[in-house]
RNA sequence: CGGGGAGUGGCGCAGUGGUAGCGCACCAGCUUUGGGAGCUGGCGGUCGGGGGUUCAAAUCCCCCCUCCCCGACCA
């Protein structure tokens, strides 16, 4: 089993006591008049997206080159807040920390393969003895050769080590500012357990921590099944952050617990649109010129796509295959490749095309001679009389009937889902959301305790490879990811978790002659809220009201306190919750906690 | 990698052959002070880099670099 230790179990009560007395230690020290802060009235140019434009102009963040970004102050405040909800949760949870240098030796990738699998991506280096290196992109290899090294016995396991630590991924297109970058902030962690059945006690304890950290992250998020992709294994799930600008799709089901990655979602059985209705009328050719694609033909016959049956080729170990779908469908290519596993599977590009000038590209249909293998998805049952390609150019085929006209070798389902699918556990319609991936947890099997010999013995003196998970949180891409959730047009609004500072103390002394006593009004404030831990952000400058409040509103702190000549008279503080807008008064001699709940 | 676009002061931009300008920001002074103030005066740029054409190049030509967008690809 794996070890739960709670923080407070951890603590004898003697020290816990001490702890629960201590006075709150001051907070530390922040006027704006010294902050390292430059916000901007313009929009940066190249931003896209909300977080990035916010971050940018807020003085978050800076550019350095395309995808790599440098933490200021108010930024690297946040990026620490998530990083230590983090650390508690994966510390609560079991794991232990550590830290792995980013720096590894190619040598190490090429024992797993994964030098070549990565590719272009890995960031390379050499250093003058021309040894090769890469900027971690990912820390499988490393930890498992550590663990390989230092535990050979199943009564050393299980054991999960995590680290936070930077990656470097060259990306072919990195963009949106936080959200695809080339350096990223990323939580690892490694599981190593010795059957599969310990692994999933691994497994769960990191999947609900994963459910804490982004709770407490105040995100909107689900929890999502995912391919694992190359990695193999079916515990995968993908945590996904509800956003517009999130480059995943993923299905769910309003009615029943369901939700997955479109790549893995698949679609219940329901009622589905059919062709022909149940005759069998006799085929019959027609001239369909200069239209290839579905929706040409369907204006051209008159038909719905519905009746259409669309072809798909790809190669299938040399060989042409044929994936036939609805023509208002598309082919998941990850179905279709499970449906023929373990042969590897390619949709045809146009490379393949231009290989092959045989084929009627376009015109094809289910019954061309040429295929190895034609895989349908079961939605071809429910019709009797498509509408295919002729497999001659410029010419479709009615009334072409399955069992009759065409034949097929593998059944699958493999069309991707969309809106309104039937659940595959419910049946109920499904919706479709976009989303930011922030974590992913999934089973690594035996893949690297195999290549990198992290093998232990067990009761009986034999050796097995442990098996693996791996669970990953992008700590930097959580930052961008609840700035998309908390903004308006204004600026930024960070829940109270991730925040920089509480509260955002501004002094609007004016020029009459209370102005001296507002200023130590505000200054009084200031010392009471940091003596009692709480961490205030002054705003002392001397500048106009106007821009305090827009710089306050910009920065987004949760709760901002004005102390001003208005207030003041009255003996009041001004208080404003930043998300809500919501207005109040507080006493000016008593503040004792002006934070929001 | 394919297609498109852009590199001019910290940020946003104008400037199509005659020797570089505007707004914001920054500095100084005066005025102003409850939602990004006004006036005056300043600091700051080898116009991405290299080569070429020309009496003269930010501007025209060639090469290279960087960045952005779309696509392809993708843990």
């Amino acid at each position: 089993m794996v070890n739960i230790r709670q923080p407070s179990t951890f603590l004898g009560t003697s020290e816990r006591n001490m702890r629960l007395r201590r006075p709150p230690v001051a907070s530390a020290p922040m006027r704006m008049s010294s902050l390292f802060l430059r916000t901007l009235r313009d929009d940066p140019a190249d931003a896209e997206v909300e977080s990035h434009r916010l971050l940018v102009r807020a003085g978050y963040i800076r550019r350095v080159s395309a995808g790599i970004y440098s933490w200021l102050p108010l930024g690297y405040r946040v990026l620490r807040k998530v990083e230590q909800i983090v650390r508690e949760e994966m510390d609560a949870a079991g794991a232990q920390e550590v830290l792995l240098s980013i720096v590894q030796p190619l040598e190490l990738w090429d024992r797993s393969g994964r030098d070549k699998a990565y590719g272009p991506v890995m960031f390379r280096l050499h250093d003058r003895k021309e040894t090769g290196y890469c900027l971690s992109p990912t820390a499988e290899e490393l930890v498992t050769s550590i663990v390989a090294q230092e535990y050979g016995s199943y009564r050393d396991l299980p054991v999960t080590l995590y680290q936070i630590n930077w990656k470097y991924r060259d990306e072919l297109r990195p963009r949106f500012g936080l959200l695809r970058g080339r350096e990223f902030l990323m939580k690892d962690a490694y599981s190593f357990d010795v059957d599969l059945d310990a692994f999933r006690a691994s497994y769960r304890q990191m999947y609900d921590a994963y459910q804490r950290v982004f709770e407490r992250c105040a995100l909107t998020f689900r929890a999502v099944e995912a391919d694992s992709g190359e990695m193999g294994g079916s515990e995968s799930r993908e945590f996904m952050a509800v956003a517009a600008v999130g480059e995943d799709d993923f299905v769910w089901c309003p009615n029943c617990e369901y939700a997955a990655n479109v790549e893995a979602a698949r679609r219940g059985a329901g009622a589905d649109p059919t062709a022909g209705a149940g005759e069998q009328p006799p085929t019959e050719e027609v001239h369909t010129p200069d239209v290839p694609g579905i929706a040409g033909v369907a204006d051209l016959l008159k038909v719905e796509p519905n009746t259409l049956l669309k072809s798909i080729m790809f190669d299938v170990d040399g060989k042409l295959g044929l994936a036939i779908v609805p023509g208002d469908r598309e082919v998941n290519e990850l179905a279709l490749a499970a449906a023929l596993a373990p042969r590897p599977v390619r949709l045809y590009g146009d490379d393949d095309f231009t290989a092959h000038p045989e084929l009627p590209k376009g015109y094809v249909g289910p019954h061309y001679s040429g295929a190895s293998v034609v895989v349908a998805d079961p939605m071809v049952r429910s019709g009797s009389a498509w509408v295919t390609g002729a497999n001659r150019v410029d010419h479709h085929a009615r009334n072409m009937v399955l069992g009759r006209d065409f034949a097929v070798d593998v059944w699958a389902d493999i069309v991707s889902v969309v809106r309104g699918d039937p659940c595959p556990r419910c049946g109920e319609p499904l919706s479709i959301d976009r989303g930011i991936e922030v974590g992913h947890v999934f089973n690594l099997g035996t893949k690297f305790s195999e290549a990198l010999d992290a093998r232990y013995t067990d009761e009986k003196g034999e050796q097995h490879p442990m098996v693996m998970g791996c669970y990953g949180i992008g700590v930097s891409r959580v930052v961008a990811a609840v700035a998309e959730e908390y903004h308006d047009e204004h600026g930024l609004a960070w829940p109270a978790a991730l925040a920089p500072y509480a509260v955002h103390l501004i002094a609007v002394p004016g020029r009459g002659e209370q102005a001296a006593s507002v200023t130590a009004e505000a200054e009084r404030v200031y010392e009471e809220l940091r003596g009692r831990g709480i961490d205030v952000l002054f705003d002392d400058r001397d500048v106009s009201p106007g821009v305090k409040f827009a710089d306050a509103d910009l920065v987004g702190m949760p709760v901002q306190l004005v102390v001003g000549a208005k207030g003041v008279g009255r003996g009041v503080i001004e208080r404003k919750v930043r998300a809500t807008g919501a207005r109040d008064e507080l006493p000016l001699r008593d503040v004792s906690d002006p934070r929001v709940p």
